[in-house]
DNA sequence: GTGAAAGCGCTAACAC
DNA sequence: GTGTTAGCGCTTTCAC
C-alpha cells in the first residue's frame, strides 16, 4: 500500500539498492542518478520506512529514558522537564529520538527498561536517578547497552558513565557561603536519602562545617519526604531548640519553598531571622518571596551532556567511560543575609 | 548473535511459526508445546524483537506526543509534566510506548512529526496545543493518521478527536465566582492569543460580564507574554487608571504567579486590594503567597483521556469522532475576597 | 495443532 | 557506479 524502494527503483529504472544508496546519501552513486532518483521520491510520495531500516541496520536511533520512579513526584518538580530539554537539545541534533518509560512503579519500570533493551527499541539509554538497591543499572551493565547515569552511582561507578555536579562540593560551598555571611548555626534539610545526591548534599554540608571549625549538631540535620506533612513538624523541632540554627541548607527548591512557607506562617522572615539557601535553582527559585538563594545545578547542561555521552558511547561501545562534573554556581538572591547579632 | 526464533524453535523441536504463535499465545497451540517453547525461551534468554515485529505487523504499539513549541517554554511550565503523566498512565495500560518530539522550532518539531508518521515509529499522536496557522494538524488530517489535540481545534474540529476544557464555560464562572464576591471592574491578563486556549478563556471572561450586565473595559484586558518583561507594563498601566479594576482573571498561574509578585513589590495586598484567580492550579498555585484561588483545568484527566482517546481510535480507525470535555473545578483558596469599600 | 514458505521494506556483500 | 542476491527476525497464509 504505501511506496516503497522498489516502487522508486521501478519507476526511476534503477536497482532497489541504488535507491538505498541515494538514500544513505553514498558517495558512489553519480550526481546525475541521485537526482533522478530523488525526483521519483518526490512525485511517489516516497518516505522511507525506519522499521525495515532498523532491522537490517540494528540500528534504532532513539534513545530510551529511565524516569525516577514514582514519574508523579519526579514530574512534579520542574527539575524534570528542564533536564529533558536539554536531553532533547542534543539528541535533536543528532536526529535520535526520545522515548519514556511511562510506568509509575520501580517494578514497572524495571520492566519497561527490560522490553526497551530487549526488544531492542533503543540503541541507549539515560537513567535519570541514582538510588541504592536500584535493579535498572545492574540490569543494563549485565546487557552491555550503553547507558549514562544522572548522578553519581552509588556503587561500581567506574564501570559505567555518569554525569553529575560534585554535590558534595556544591554542598561544601553553599555551607561555606552562609558561614562566610557570619552564620554558624546552619541546618540542613535533605529529603529521600536513598537517593545518592542527598548522601552527597549531606556530606558536603558536614565537610563544610568541619573545615571551618564547626561542630555538626545532629538536631539541625532534618529529612523531608516530599508531599508528607513532614515540613511542619522539622520546623516545629528546629523552633524548639533552645539555641536555634540561624541558617538553613535545603536540598531542593521545592522543599526549600515549603519551609519559606511555614516559617512565614510563624511568623519568622526569611532572611533576617532565617537565612535559607537552596539546591537546583529551578524556577521555583525565582517566585519565593523573598527570591531563594540557590545552588544552580545547571540541568539543562547535565541533560544535555548525559545525551552527548550516551550517543558518543553508542557510536564507540569501547570509548574510555569518563564520566563528567557539571559546575554549580550560586545564584544569590535575597533569602541569605548576616546573621542578625540580637539572635546570636 | 541474540537469540531468533529460529534458534528457540531448533531448540524445542518445532517450526519457527509454532514459537511465533505462542509468543502471541494462539489458542491453536497445545497446552503442552507451549510450555514446552516458553520453558526453551527461558533457557535460551530469547526475547522477542520488536523491530521484527513491526515490520511485519505494521503497528508500533507506539504514540508520539508533539510538544508545543518552544519545548523550553512549555516545559518550564508544570503543565507539561502533568499531562505527560496523565498520558504515560494510560499508555502503560495499555503497553504503548511514548515518543517525543525533540524540536524547539515549529518547524522543527513539523519535520520530526513527518519522520515519525512517514517513517511508520508511531500508531498515533497526540498535539499538546492547539493553535491559528498551525501545520502540523492538518497534515495529520492528511495523512490520515490517528491523532488527538489537546485544546479545542482552531478549526475543521468536527474532523478531529480533541480532549479540552470547556474553557470559554471556565472562564465565565470565574469571573462569575468574581462578580458573587461583589467585583465589579474586574481586569483579564492572557498570554500568547495564537493558542486558542487564550481565546476561549477571553470570551469566557467577557461573557460572564456581560451576562451580570457589567461592561468590558479594554484598558482592562492585557495580554502577557512569558519571558518578557511585559508584566510590569501591563501591572503599570493597570495602576496608571483612574478607575482600577479590583480584581483579575489570569489565565495561567505562572503568570499570576508574576503579577502577584509585582503588586507585592508595589505594596498593592492580595486579596485586600486586588483579589486574582488564575487558571491550571498546578503546584504553583500552591505555593503562591497567598495560595491562589484558581480553576483547576485537571490536567492529568486531559493527558489520561487523551491517550485513551488515540488508542481507541488506532483500534479503530473508522470510530466516530467523537470529543472529551473535562470539567473544572474552582479551587478557593486565598487569593481572592470581597471588595473593599473604601476602594469602590 | 503444527510446519513450510513467502514476504514485510530495507541494507550490504559481492559481482561486473 | 550500478545490479543481483541474500538476508535482518518476525508473522501469516496455506497445506497437511
Amino acid at each position: 500500500m504505501s511506496v516503497t524502494i522498489k516502487d522508486v527503483a521501478k519507476r526511476a529504472n534503477v536497482s532497489p539498492s541504488t535507491v538505498s544508496r541515494v538514500l544513505s546519501d553514498s558517495s558512489k552513486i553519480s550526481d546525475k542518478t541521485k537526482k533522478k532518483v530523488r525526483k521519483t521520491m518526490d512525485e511517489l510520495g516516497y518516505h522511507i520506512n525506519f522499521n525495515a531500516r532498523v532491522l537490517v541496520q540494528k540500528s534504532t536511533k532513539a534513545i530510551g529514558i529511565v524516569m525516577k520512579h514514582s514519574a508523579s513526584q519526579s514530574m512534579q518538580n520542574p527539575f524534570f522537564p528542564e533536564i529533558l530539554r536539554g536531553i532533547s537539545a542534543f539528541c535533536h541534533k543528532k536526529e535520535y529520538s526520545i522515548s519514556l518509560t511511562t510506568g509509575e512503579s520501580e517494578q514497572a519500570i524495571f520492566e519497561e527498561v527490560i522490553k526497551m533493551v530487549q526488544g531492542k527499541r533503543v540503541d541507549g539509554l539515560i537513567v535519570l536517578y541514582s538510588k541504592e538497591d536500584d535493579q535498572v543499572v545492574p540490569y543494563l551493565l549485565e546487557q552491555k547497552i550503553p547507558f549514562v547515569v544522572i548522578g553519581k552511582p552509588a556503587s561500581q561507578s567506574n564501570q559505567m558513565m555518569y554525569v553529575d555536579n560534585d554535590n558534595v562540593q556544591a554542598a561544601k560551598e553553599a555551607t561555606e557561603f552562609l558561614i562566610q555571611l557570619g552564620h554558624e548555626r546552619i541546618g540542613f534539610i535533605g529529603d529521600d536519602p536513598t537517593f545518592q545526591v542527598m548522601q552527597d548534599r549531606l556530606n558536603g554540608y558536614r565537610e563544610g562545617l568541619l573545615t571551618s571549625g564547626l561542630e555538626v549538631i545532629d538536631a539541625y540535620v532534618k529529612d523531608f519526604i516530599y508531599g508528607t506533612d513532614r515540613v511542619k513538624q522539622i520546623i516545629d523541632e528546629l523552633v524548639a531548640l533552645t539555641i536555634k540554627p540561624t541558617a538553613i541548607v535545603i536540598s531542593a527548591d521545592v522543599n526549600a519553598f515549603a519551609v519559606m512557607k511555614e516559617l512565614r506562617e510563624r511568623g519568622i522572615t526569611v532572611p533576617e531571622q532565617m537565612s535559607i539557601i537552596s539546591f537546583n535553582n529551578t524556577i521555583l527559585s525565582q517566585f519565593s518571596i523573598p527570591p531563594m538563594t540557590a545552588v544552580d545545578i545547571q540541568t539543562y547542561q547535565l541533560g544535555y551532556e548525559a545525551s552527548r555521552c550516551v550517543i558518543e558511547l553508542i557510536h564507540d561501545t569501547e570509548m574510555f567511560k569518563h564520566s563528567v562534573i557539571i559546575p554549580t554556581i550560586i545564584k544569590v538572591r535575597e533569602s541569605t543575609c548576616i546573621p542578625k547579632i540580637a539572635e546570636t
